[in-house]
DNA sequence: ATATCCCTAGAATTCGATTGCGTGCATACG
DNA sequence: CGTATGCACGCAATCGAATTCTAGGGATAT
């Protein structure tokens, strides 16, 4: 006569049946029992099969392993995150995901993640402050190894306080005020702005230049100085009502655009402080019956694929996400992996301007 | 004179100052000693505030909520993962976060989920049937509530066992074969094809009708399927040199149309698998010389942004992939949220001919 | 034959939150 | 006055894996 409590304390192993029931998840207490050896044993097996701590038998590793192998053993990775070190996860922050410009960085930093045994959360911030501040609470919440981020409006002491409560690495997107041993990867885009517009002024002559910027953020901030710093030296002025807003997306780019084209002087050339934007110039250009360049020329700013096969081809200035993507990543993972403890870089990725038909 | 160890064992209470070297993270212990209440109060009262199984005072919820406020407590959602019910986390796997055909899906997916407090891992497959796996590896490995899928070769069996094994609620993307309880969105695809093709042949005259599949896809077969019954009601022939082949890539689409435009007898009309393909066929159209749609005309699938802003702009077949977005999301949550058990639904969204220039 | 050391592996503890069970105290009732 | 009812809350087990501590067994040396 067994006691109850004896007969029930362990899980009849003979249950192997894999289509019985919800078959709960196999542990490492189901592999101990079929290999007839304690958890800790198996943990130390699988964590690592040749150097370890203590040293195991042949015998008992190939055992382990082959439990683990039938039973079809998988690692609860959120059992071996509370614990302690790895999550084995890390988080990104792009301000849009269906902005093609971060589509390239987003595959980048999700395949190289993959390569070294990562995931990846993803997240939008759609510009907005609140979202973003939402993004730093939820890595306190479920802490994550690594952070990408594309701050427009987090400050430098709000980095700061997310590495110090949670000691997450971070690599930030963009030329941001950078606290600590933080990386930042951008595009060099005030001195491509700069040489833009002198290249408009000096190359095409133009003289009445306008700006679309999205105010309140960092690359805009940056950019105009760029166009400020060509026109100062040129000598030329910027009329208050040639410098307009729009928040990055394509309508933004419209409106603007109707704006400056009703302008009892108008602009000859509306540079934008991104590609969409540019677009709706154009579009809006067009349907007003100006030709463009002719009327109006159009300037981008970032180069996706679309602006080479709209007509007529946007004159644009190049970012290179791809290779931003590789330098984030590599630049992350070499924290993680190889545990670097660098002072913060800043790893600037040239920008290029491609002269096409618009201007 | 105090035992060092005495000393050490309670964290200071009055080490509040934040800046005082890497301050651990604050969990619930912290919060029942500021609060001098039990660490089991403590859960209680920050997990159902006013209904809980057992009754709390009025006075001790408020001194909870005060303490944990003060602290900054923020939960630990591994730790919450690990204990049980649920993770506050979804996973979607797509094929390419890269193909704008998905951008909005995802966004839409995101949107709902951090509307509804969860999190989103991101995975891409890139059509490889050794990714899909790796993804179901994945969750295995670190359970989450609920999936959103896009399988190109993952088997109904394959989902089975993912969900009999970690008890997650799916929602699939594609007319697939779907076990149990699995909500499936999909669009009309081979109606949609069947449509165009029949106004291909009987509006616009063509006899010759091309095809660029993805062999080994779901989707490419449905097309194909829609296409064949056109031109079997029709009587027409279909040569086995008209069925090309790409990987819904642009350079596939335009070497697919490479060997179709030097066959000696070339089609008068091709129809894509995808967008991006049938961009690729205009671009290799023209730089061999032909006109579009004069010399070739181009059908596409999908109505990427794209696609009305090039030139020619491209006739094709819009997929809704917003709305898509919408029915997953909802479908999913409706499970998740609600517990709903209902039996697999078929969602179908409808495709629609958008008649551009291209054809 | 007994002491010593090493090799191996089991037991116990930890991570942070959840939860079933139980207890102390107060009020009510017979 | 003694026991029943109930409210408010604490104790301790649990989730799965990693790690540290400890004990047993075998081999070797004295």
């Amino acid at each position: 006569m067994v006691p109850m409590t004896e007969m029930l304390k362990p899980e009849s192993p003979a249950s192997a049946e894999p289509s019985g029931g919800p078959s709960r998840t196999v542990t490492m207490r189901d592999v101990a029992r079929a290999a007839q050896v304690s958890q800790s044993t198996v943990s130390r097996v699988l964590s690592a099969p040749d150097s370890s701590a203590v040293a195991i038998s042949e015998d008992t590793i190939l055992r382990v392993q082959e439990a683990a192998r039938l039973l079809g053993y998988q690692p609860n990775l959120h059992a071996r995150s509370l614990r302690g070190q790895r999550t084995q996860l890390i988080a990104m922050m792009v301000a849009d995901i269906a902005n093609p410009y971060y589509h390239v960085m987003v595959r980048k930093v999700q395949d190289v993640a993959r390569k070294n045994g990562y995931d990846v959360l993803i997240a939008n911030s759609d510009h907005d402050p609140e979202l973003e501040r939402h993004f730093i609470q939820g890595i306190m919440r479920r802490p994550v190894d690594g952070v990408v981020l594309t701050p427009y409006h987090l400050s430098a002491a709000d980095i700061s306080a997310l590495i110090e409560r949670t000691g997450v690495r971070v690599v930030l997107v963009g030329q941001h005020l950078a606290p600590l041993g933080v990386d930042r990867v951008f595009a060099d885009d005030e001195t491509a702005t700069y040489d833009a517009a002198c290249w408009l002024i000096h190359e095409r002559g133009h003289r009445r230049i306008a700006y679309i910027s999205v105010p309140g953020t960092y690359p805009s901030k940056r950019r105009v100085a760029g166009l400020m710093r060509a026109l100062d030296e040129a000598g030329l002025p910027m009329p208050a009502e040639f410098l307009e807003t729009g928040d990055f997306n394509l309508e933004s780019g419209e409106l603007a655009a109707g704006r400056l084209l009703t302008l009892p002087q108008p602009p000859t050339v509306v540079m934008a402080c991104n590609d969409l934007m540019a677009l709706g110039c154009i579009t809006t250009a067009q349907r007003l019956g100006r030709t463009v360049p002719g009327d109006l020329a159009v300037v981008g700013f970032d180069d996706i694929p679309e602006a080479a096969r709209v007509s007529p081809t946007v004159t644009t200035i190049a970012q290179y996400p791809a290779e931003m993507g590789d330098h984030l990543a590599s630049a992350l993972f070499d924290r993680l992996i190889n545990g670097s403890m660098a002072p913060g870089r800043a790893i600037q990725v040239p920008c290029k301007l491609i002269i096409r038909e618009s201007a």
